[in-house]
DNA sequence: GCGGGTTAACCGTCCAGCCGGTACAGTAGG
DNA sequence: CCTACTGTACCGGCTGGACGGTTAACCCGC
């Protein structure tokens, strides 16, 4: 599908040149693709963020789902491990495309409420789950920001022995 | 100082209508300046975004020093705590503020690498302490993203109790 | 204690450039 | 004939920044 190649442009573009550099012509570069087939796709700019997050959290979602861990929170650490050592799922990208417009935020805001609660009260230790969860947004923060400090194996390992 | 003001009208333009809000007008009308009175104290906008990061950075190391508890991490969990329940430190504003520039992030991302490390070494358990960091920055994120789901006394008094 | 000079702090307007979006004519493939 | 584009030309609004005032406080010699 095109579209998501179109989003891979805009994400890459926030990626390593921040939001200013996010405009429709130079998206439209990035892809291949001239400003008039990118306005097929998403007939505004505010569409196209909205697209960005949308697969952001199918994707995530989904990543988690395909865990198959036995309580919801170790797929849930599973799934921000693999997301953030393998580089996809570009959330800060995603989130500074964004936060142009707090509206646009709303959808994450409400996925994120789901990853903070799903499942949280048939765990055996619900506090540590919570902690644990916690843990896994600073993990995103530090991987994106100053990845070289942090020993992911050795956190992810520490953890998983919390639960 | 005029100066700090003009910083608040700031942040608390992007705290409640995002990035795009953040114009020279926009900012100056908040602080019940003119254009020219802003320019006059922050020459170019990327200064005013800079002095936001800055203070920032400044205000939050000082919030640490000054809870002086027995361990860096401690005092870390502290000063998080009390900045995020008290409302002050708007650290998601600023750096939404900052996404436009990669740039613009890179003081930050320094201080970032400082607050994961400092200390680590001399404390009792660092793989324990650096969780526990890490789910601080979990605690900024949630807090203002969805304050309502967490309980933050508890989190708190489960954090200490890690270390 | 007063004119005059200096400076800091601030005002208000103007402009050039960029950016989102429109319009439209054309086209290759299925 | 339709979908999925290309390419160009264009527009209007907004925005960052420049610039030339203006006010008020303060200092200094006399």
């Amino acid at each position: 599908m095109r579209r998501d190649e179109l989003l891979d442009a805009a994400e890459a573009l926030l990626q390593d040149q921040g939001a200013q550099a996010l405009t429709l012509a130079a998206v439209a570069e990035r892809a291949g693709v001239s400003k008039g087939g990118l306005l097929y796709h998403f007939s505004t700019k505010e569409a196209l963020v909205k697209g960005m997050i949308e697969r952001l959290i199918a994707d995530f979602d989904a990543l988690i789902e395909a865990q198959g861990e036995s309580t919801y929170t170790r797929s849930y650490v599973a799934a921000t491990f693999e997301a953030v050592e393998t580089g996809r799922l570009r959330r800060w990208a995603v989130v500074t495309g964004a936060a142009g417009d707090p509206a646009l935020l709303a959808p994450l805001r409400e996925a994120m409420a789901r990853w903070m609660r799903q499942g949280l009260d048939d765990e055996p230790d619900p506090p540590a789950s919570q902690i644990v969860r916690l843990a896994c947004e600073g993990v995103w923060e530090v991987a994106t920001h100053c990845s070289a400090i942090v020993d992911f194996a050795a956190v992810r390992a520490r953890l998983l022995a919390l639960l």
